[in-house]
DNA sequence: ACCGCACCGGGAACCGGTTTCCATCGTTGT
DNA sequence: ACAACGATGGAAACCGGTTCCCGGTGCGGT
C-alpha cells in the first residue's frame, strides 16, 4: 500500500521527474502523449505519478497555452425554473464541447454584473453568456455594448440570451425567443374563445422580457380588433408571490374580466391560488394562462394553457453559437420560436 | 475616442510597461496596490492600462500564488428545484467569501463525476462539493473515499453535502439535512389524523435520501404501534413523472389507502394530477403528503402540506464551513434540522 | 568500418504574471 | 560638504507547466 496522503502540499512535475529520474520535459511529455518516449521510461514515470498521486496543474497549463477552456454564465437566480433549464443547456453543452462552466448570480445588481463580466474577461473566459431580460435603456445598451467591446478585445465572446438586443456593429451574440409571438398566439386563442376582458398580470414595466409578452397582448387585441382596457395592466414581477398580490388586489378592487393571462407561470401559480382563496373555480368563473411552460404547469389544477419555450435548447444553442462548434448557426441573431400548449385552464367563456 | 478595440490579441504587462515607458515590475506594483509608486509613474501606467483596456491574466496571477480562489460544485441536476436553491445558497457564500464557482451536472453518471472531480483537483479548487443522495455501497464508500483522499492531498476539501457519509477518518466535511426525522414527524402527522393506511412513493430502493424518508415512514408507524403493509411502499425516482405513474399505477391496482405520502414536492405534485385525474379529491377522499416545500407546494390545489428543508441555507453552510471561515461549525459532520409544515392536502380521516 | 538516420531525452526559453534583491537618486543631518 | 537614508524602479528569479532545439545513443545500409 503506498502512502499517498504523505503530505498536504501538492507535487509538481519536478518531483516527479526527480523521484523518476527523468527530466520535467520527459514527465511532461509522457503525460502530454503525442511524443516518443521509450516505454521504460513511460512506465517510471507513471510509477510516480500513481505514488505522488500528481496531476498537473491546470492554471499552469492555460497559461502554457493548453488548458481547458471556460465558459461564463449569467443570471440573475439560478432558482428560477426557467432560468434552472437554460443553465442546464448550457451547462451540458459546455462541457460536451469540453469547457468548464463558471456560473454567477447577480441578484439582479449592475454592479456585481459588470465586476463578474470583467473577472471572466480576465480569466479569459471563451465566451460570456449573460441571460434574462432587462431595462432596455440607453444606459444598459451603452454599458454592455462596452462589455462586449471588452470581451471582445481580449478574445472572448459576449452572448445575450433572451437579452435586448444592442446596436448593429456590437461584438455579440444575441439569442432571444418570441415573447411578442408567443403572447400573440395565446392571446388570440383566448381571445377565439370568446373572452373579451382580459386581465393581464405583467413584470416590470421596462422588463424587456415582459415588454415583448405585453406587445403580444396588446396586438392580438387590435388583430382581433377589439380595444384592451388600460385598466386590466398590471404589473409586478415575475415571482409567484407578485402574482399572488396582483391578483388579490385586481380581486379587491372588482376589477371585471373573465380571462386572466400572467406574463410568467409563476405568475400565474400565484394568481391561481389567489383566484382559489376568493372561492373562484378556474375555468370555470375565470379562465387562466401562463408563459413558460415549466414542468409544473401540468400539475396545477386545472392544468395551465400556457406557451412552451425552450429553454434548454436555447442554452444550448449559446453555447454552441457563442463557441463556434455549428455550422447551423452563423448568423448573430437568432430568435427562437416558441407554441402554445393548450390545457385546461382556459374556457370558452359561455 | 480612443481606439481599444484595434486588435483581437489581448495585451500582456509587457504592452503596458512598454507603453508607459516603465518596467514590467512597476506595472505590477501600480496595479497590486501596497508598494510606493510615484504619483507620475502611477499616472502614467494607469493611462497606458487604459488604453490598452488591460486586465491580467488570472491564470497567471493563480500560477503566482496571488489567483481568485475556485471552489466547484458537483449535482445531478440542476433542473431540480430542491437543488437549484442549494446552489444558489452555495454561489452566493462562494461569491461572498470571494470565489469563483464552477459547476457541474452528472446526469446520474458517476465516470462523469470522477472525471469532473479529477478536473476540480488540478485546477487547485479550493473545495469540491458533492451534493444530493445516491447508493450507499462499499463501492461508493471506497470510491468516494478515494477522491476525498486525493483532493485532500492536493490541499482542497471535499464536501460531501445530503450524500451518504464515509467512514470515520475521511478528510471530509459532511452536511446532511434530517430525512428520517423529517419524514417521521411528517407521517407521525398524518397518523394523528387518524390515517392508518398511507401509500409511500418512494425514490429508487437504494438511493439513500429515499431511504432516510422512507426509513422515518416506518419508524413513526412503530412509534405509533401500526403495522403497515409493505404492498403500500411504493418505488419510483424523484421527478414529477414517476409520481404520476406510481399514482396511477396504484390506482389501476385497486390499493386501498387514505392517505399519501410522497418521498418529494415534485412526486407529490406528479401524484396530486393522478389523483385528479381519477376524480379523486384531496383531501377529500385521499390526503396527500410531500417532502421538501418548493415554493410550488403553496400553489398546489390544495395546498401541500410538506416538510421544509433548508436548502439554501444548506448551500451556504456547506461552503462556510468548507472554507474553513466559519468558528460556528467546526465539526466535520452537520445534521441540520426540518419542521413539517400543515397546509390544505391532508385532512382528518372522518 | 563509416556514415546517416531514427529514436529518445535533457537543457533552456517561454507563457504572463509577482516578488526579492539591488542600484540609483535626491534629501537631509551634522 | 559628505555620509547616511528613504523613496523609486529595474533586473532577475520564481510559480508550474510546455515545447523548441539540440546532442547522444543504437541501429541499419553500403
Amino acid at each position: 500500500m503506498t502512502r499517498k496522503s504523505g503530505s498536504a502540499s501538492r507535487s509538481t512535475i519536478r518531483d516527479v521527474a526527480l523521484r523518476a529520474g527523468v527530466s520535467a520535459s520527459t514527465v511532461s511529455r509522457v503525460l502530454g502523449g503525442a511524443y516518443p518516449v521509450s516505454s521504460a521510461t513511460r512506465t517510471r514515470v507513471m510509477r510516480a505519478v500513481g505514488e505522488l498521486d500528481y496531476v498537473a496543474d491546470a492554471r499552469a497549463k492555460a497559461v502554457a497555452g493548453v488548458g481547458t477552456p471556460t465558459l461564463a454564465f449569467v443570471l440573475e437566480d439560478i432558482t428560477g425554473p426557467s432560468f434552472a433549464h437554460m443553465a442546464h443547456g448550457v451547462e451540458r453543452e459546455a462541457t460536451r464541447l469540453g469547457h468548464l462552466c463558471l456560473v454567477c448570480s447577480t441578484e439582479g445588481d449592475v454592479q456585481h454584473e459588470l465586476d463578474f463580466v470583467e473577472m471572466m474577461r480576465a480569466q479569459r473566459a471563451a465566451a460570456v453568456i449573460l441571460v434574462g431580460g432587462g431595462a432596455d435603456t440607453p444606459e444598459y445598451r451603452e454599458r454592455t455594448r462596452r462589455m462586449a467591446d471588452s470581451l471582445a478585445s481580449a478574445g472572448s465572446r459576449l452572448v445575450l440570451c433572451g437579452r435586448p438586443p444592442l446596436g448593429p456593429g456590437a461584438p455579440v451574440t444575441v439569442i432571444e425567443y418570441d415573447n411578442e409571438g408567443g403572447a400573440y398566439a395565446l392571446v388570440a386563442h383566448v381571445l377565439a374563445q370568446g373572452h373579451r376582458r382580459i386581465l393581464f398580470l405583467g413584470g416590470k414595466p421596462d422588463h424587456s422580457t415582459a415588454l415583448g409578452r405585453e406587445r403580444g397582448y396588446l396586438a392580438a387585441h387590435r388583430a382581433r380588433g377589439v380595444d384592451p382596457d388600460p385598466a386590466l395592466l398590471l404589473h409586478g414581477d415575475f415571482t409567484r408571490d407578485s402574482g399572488h398580490q396582483l391578483m388579490r388586489r385586481a380581486l379587491a378592487e372588482g376589477l371585471e374580466f373573465t380571462a386572466v393571462v400572467a406574463a410568467t407561470d409563476m405568475v400565474a401559480a400565484g394568481a391561481l391560488t389567489a383566484l382559489h382563496e376568493a372561492g373562484l373555480d378556474v375555468p370555470g368563473d375565470v379562465s387562466l394562462a401562463g408563459y413558460d411552460d415549466i414542468p409544473f404547469a401540468r400539475d396545477l389544477h386545472p392544468a395551465l394553457t400556457t406557451v412552451h419555450v425552450p429553454y434548454q435548447e436555447l442554452g444550448r444553442l449559446a453555447v454552441r453559437t457563442a463557441l463556434g462548434h455549428t455550422a447551423d448557426a452563423p448568423a448573430e441573431h437568432l430568435l427562437l420560436g416558441t407554441h402554445v400548449v393548450v390545457r385546461d385552464s382556459v374556457r370558452a367563456v359561455s
